[in-house]
DNA sequence: CTCCCCGGTGGGATCGCTCTCATGCACCGG
DNA sequence: CCGGTGCATGAGAGCGATCCCACCGGGGAG
């Protein structure tokens, strides 16, 4: 019956195309292609006959036949800048992972990693993203010395950012919560719980994160006229956190209150907190930020700024989905605010 | 200088294709293209002329024109069965990603994530996967009622398990730690400190790792003759391991020795253990599972089996990297050995 | 001297799809 | 009865690469 061209060994069946898609119902490739992509000017009889032979031969589109001619690959990047276990430990990575795929979950685009190591190999992620391979990009977790933001506000890939961006020669799309609000309500509620000797464990300084986040904190504290000096730098991890609070003890035993940027750090700083004999939250109130699961689980849970990253990047797949379709309503930022979760250590 | 030809706008810059680099390189397309794969029958004049080519127009290969005629697609897939948080956040995921990531570095290949929803929709990844879209895939975290194990057992698509797979009609390969081996340890370390009534929280049973890190907990049980009854089922996640400390207490409230099938289960258990008063090692010796990150910042820091997940997902992807090679030497397993970790819970 | 081999080269077919365009046919108003 | 309108259809031209094959010229073997 089927007569195997004696190229293709018989063992190795190949996928099927849209020649013997239409074959099979007795209509032309052409009607068989409209009849799968929508079918506009399609008969029902026809399209009848196509989405059986569909079923029945199991048929998928070649995307790479598909590409060359749409010039669309059905695939966005979600670019991460290190490729070290920081980046990928962190649960706010997780939780972009979550949101954007809720928001690809629709459609038939597919997720592409592109771990952006820096250097002498950037200019590969960089020249991947520009020369077509992806139709957008979501940039997460990136820093200031990135070239990556110019490069992409040059070229004409859609892409949002989460995490707002640094500089914008032509304004970036992007979506964040509001990191300096956030630091001064965490503040704040540890004032009003009576805390008077408030230090923080900061984030790195070359995210934007980090930066309002130390802002937020120090406006607070100068609102209510108490002291901003008791600040050191973490990035974010929990090993940093611990030698962080062992440092923030050594300087200022006097604390009081402290505000770490993440939970990671705050769950470090915990354990050294019980280490060095103060209690939480008797002797040190510790609040913390983010609330990925990480916060609920140490000891004594964590108070801490519910931080929307799943929702966030949910909405910047959906707005990447958008400049995309060429629906690109405006590229004004979408701001989430973070709220405080009381648990018991604040 | 640049004559823009009038069918493109000209602020629509287009990737520059194979033929004019050709054209600048004054040689033709069949030479070029030699010439920037791997450059075989070429003379070092032409090579030199097609590389200076492609440094001035920053080319790239159209990947889709290329996949089309090389049914190569340069790109793997990592399945991750579930989308919901439990896997994503799981240190474990984390561990895969980076160990992947390594493997791939030095290839041009991308890595897709696979998000396989489970039901209705799983057919859509088996078909993705089926279909020539990738050219290798990946497994990780599965469980004994994905379809997904057969199916690619059978349709002939380089893959590579990460964790045992459940049944194999025809052989698949997969790395793993021998987690029968680990469990058993854990809880002979817990034997040799002293304890004699020990709980285990079992990881899901319909995962590999669950059961045999059970299986494991048993044994070693047995082989000191003491009581294997205190078995409480959990999911991995912190959550799960606090509920199921809860209900060890209420029923055993004996317990002295714990082995939690997993970090984020123990780092649940703590913090029960810690509200009911027990104190950790000295009421209840806790030892956990693998030894991502979590186990050190808990509180206290936990003794737990070292888990070499990113070492062994890295072999997983260059095993599939020699398997689409068709060097493809064996399916033997790749095994690997988890070992104590003694910190100061156990 | 002739023949063949082989390194280097270019022409063209081809991969599987989409899209433009021409064609056929039914239906409507004039 | 005829020209126009519009829907459904099919033929054919590409998209940008790889790869097969024919070709060319020079050097070694017979």
């Amino acid at each position: 019956m089927t007569q195997d061209g004696p190229e293709r060994p018989a063992n190795l069946p190949h996928a099927p195309t849209l020649e013997e898609v239409a074959d099979l119902a007795g209509v032309s490739r052409s009607t068989a292609s409209r009849a799968i992509n929508g079918g506009l000017k399609v008969s029902p009889e026809a399209q009848a006959a196509v989405d059986a032979a569909v079923a029945e031969l199991g048929y998928t589109p070649n995307r790479a036949a598909r590409t060359l001619v749409t010039r669309r690959t059905d695939s966005i990047a979600l670019v991460v800048p290190e490729p070290d276990e920081k980046v990928l430990n962190d649960p706010y990575f997780a939780g972009t992972l979550q949101g954007l795929s809720a928001a690809l979950a629709e459609t038939e685009i597919q997720l592409i990693l592109l771990i952006a190591r820096r250097g002498d190999e950037a200019h590969r992620t960089t020249r991947y993203l520009r020369n077509g391979h992806v139709d957008g990009a979501v940039i997460v977790s990136h820093h200031r010395d990135d070239a990556l933001e110019s490069v992409l506000a040059q070229s004409r890939l859609p892409c949002v950012f989460v995490g707002r961006p640094w500089t914008t020669p032509r304004p970036v799309q992007y979506v964040d919560v509001n990191n300096y609000l956030g630091g001064r309500r965490a503040t704040e509620h540890l004032i009003a719980t009576g805390c008077r000797r408030i230090a923080t464990i900061a984030g790195p300084l070359d995210m934007a994160a980090g930066v309002d986040r130390l802002a937020g904190w120090r406006q607070a504290l100068q609102d209510a006229h108490l002291s901003d000096t008791a600040m050191v730098r973490g990035d974010f991890t929990a090993a940093s956190g611990a030698a962080a609070t062992e440092q923030l003890l050594a300087a200022h035993p006097d604390v009081d209150g402290l505000f770490a940027a993440s939970d990671l750090m705050a769950s470090g700083a915990l354990g050294v907190l019980a280490r060095h004999g103060r209690r939480v939250p008797q002797d040190v109130r510790v609040i913390g930020f983010d609330d990925l699961g990480v916060a609920a689980s140490t000891n004594p849970p964590l108070t801490t700024m519910a931080n929307p990253v799943v929702e966030m990047s949910r909405v910047a797949g959906e707005l990447l989905l958008e400049q995309i379709a060429r629906r690109a309503t405006s590229v004004e930022p979408r701001i989430f605010s973070a709220e405080v979760v009381v648990r018991e250590s604040a």
